[in-house]
DNA sequence: TTGAAAGCGCTAACAC
DNA sequence: GTGTTAGCGCTTTCAA
């Protein structure tokens, strides 16, 4: 029932407690002899190291903790995967903490913000308070954004903008002027702090092709494919309908779809729909989308925290990830 | 940059450390006037307790491991959300740990097999090695199993042999008699050990109904929408095909609705088919299936080894969940 | 009701 | 190279 401890080691081996650490934490002040002894000793008891013990003494936890939204949205899932990856390889124990609300998420942030919970701490796809931001700070605890930014943390973003842009210029190229957008809140306390900048690149698109931003053709409400659909279906009956809806989601942008069906439009003749994901149902459904590296935004987040905890390297740094056109089936040229 | 300790708290409040854990730990041998002097203490200097300390001190890790499959599969997912929810109220922390092959489970499993690193361990849907469920048990470390079988530990399994029987029922009731089965190999030392189940239950409905097992109506191939379709296509290419097919899982079944396709077949006029699981995707392509009890299998799962813990219960436990038929679009009388 | 002190298992000076 | 020992921050006897 109770574990096998160093000491015990140590009177097999006939050494002491000291030497069985310094084989154990690869010391080379050690005789090959006795690193033997004591290795043998070790697999005898079938010995392992208390963690607990360890991490008190050396003022480590040895753990990493993760805030993001529940897991029910593929692309956290991604992302907390390519974290996993990151952290597979080190000593540091990843623990996930998913939130639900806004309060939650500051509630919980504040009680990491004291040393023996976590050695460092990423968020994922939400937010920050300007003040957990300071009270991190001045703890010296590292903090990593992954999906999210501000300017005095290293954090991984892809660039929104210009996959806004990226896909409303595909419209634009295949010929279409009157481009409607479906997004969540553009301001959104919990997540999708991405939205904004999406929405971004798409102004900033119409700006370059000199095509009016029309207002009638912008919808935002709750996130959802019902909610899409609903807004999608204002779109379409307006008088002059737009040819292309760009959605800010794929989830959103399978609500359109099952707007256009309910009317009676073909796509891509009657309508052209663009998503922003690539989520596994893009693939299914033959959505034309934007594709977000989130595996790799959780990879680079996790060795981005992991470095900073080692070196302690305290610069913080944007690294901006590239998005690219998945060209698939819902997209064409307007009628 | 460093912690709070009690001892600083004890010598601001000018009582003893002992006193100071007397509060925090809600001992009733305090007086109301000391604790309040405590609690202020605390306050005043944003104490917080060195969780690595009163681990060691209590032998205890506060925390409990999950070992499952990569998190590509929405259904594991799924279940890590229901322990998520089951642990979330307590002081456990939940490292999750994803493993790739039956190497890798085993030897992390065998890692785990000592008090140091965990007071539970749960594993989800993948099998367990029998030398395994001995280590554990003579260590005393509680183990409990989440979709995956094994009489001497408690576990949450769903019934997949009445799933099964349930899918193929559905079918004999529409009026088929000559019913395909698709499925993973019906061995697999990784996981889906259910499968088997899910096979014995369509052996059992066309049993029952006196319709005679045709080996040729079953297929079993390695896991994926792509392999799912080659096997279909050589049930559909049978002199005499099937008029309906039963997946063992919807990302098969969303294969087989590819061969149907790719053979000019009408769903569900010239075949039937039917899925099982009720991932995300089958509701956007209106896929009849089997649902199983995803998020409570976590759920249950995680309670049972909570109480295991905390009340040092023995006897393994079966805990049977229901599974039920989602009634959609892709299954009819056949022509 | 409170305080003093031992000790959980380990690492890292410091001595030899 | 190896042993002795202090102490990480906490809980919990045992005395007072």
């Amino acid at each position: 029932m109770s574990s096998v401890t160093m000491k015990e080691v140590a009177e097999r081996a006939k050494v002491s407690v000291a030497t069985v650490s310094r084989v154990l934490n690869s010391s080379d002040k050690v005789t090959s002899k006795t690193q033997e002894k004591v290795l043998a000793a070790c697999k005898q008891l079938g010995y392992t190291p208390n963690l607990q013990a360890k991490r008190l003494k050396l003022g480590k936890t040895q753990t990493i903790m993760a805030v993001m939204p529940f897991l029910t949205l593929p692309s956290i899932v991604e992302r907390l995967r390519g974290v996993q990856q990151a952290l597979a390889p080190s000593e540091y124990d990843l623990i996930p903490f998913s939130v639900g609300s806004s309060e939650d998420r500051d509630s919980y942030l504040a009680s990491l913000a004291n040393r023996s919970r976590a050695d460092g701490v990423l968020v994922i796809s939400m937010p920050i308070t300007e003040k957990l931001v300071q009270r991190f700070k001045s703890i010296g605890l590292p903090l990593v954004l992954i999906d999210s930014n501000h300017p005095d943390l290293t954090r991984v973003i892809v660039n929104d903008i210009a996959g806004g842009k990226m896909a409303t210029n595909h419209l634009i190229e295949l010929g279409h002027v009157r481009i409607g957008f479906i997004s969540d809140h553009l301001e959104n306390p919990l997540h999708f702090c991405s939205m904004l900048d999406r929405f971004k690149g798409y102004r900033l698109a119409l700006e370059d092709k000199g095509i009016e931003f029309d207002p009638r053709y912008q919808k935002q409400g709750h996130h959802g494919r019902e909610e899409a659909r609903k807004m999608a279906l204002e779109l379409l009956d307006l008088p002059s309908p737009p040819t292309a809806i760009f959605a800010a989601s794929d989830t959103q942008a399978i609500g359109v779809l099952d707007a256009a069906r309910e009317r009676g439009l073909s796509i891509p003749g009657d309508l052209s729909v663009i998503g922003y994901d690539n989520i596994r149902d893009a693939d299914y459904l033959n959505l034309t989308t934007i594709n977000q590296p989130l595996f790799e935004s959780g990879l680079e987040g996790g060795q981005a925290l992991l470095e900073i905890i080692e070196t302690d390297e305290q610069e913080p740094q944007e690294k901006l990830l590239p998005v690219s056109l998945i060209l698939r089936g819902t997209t064409g040229e307007p009628k």
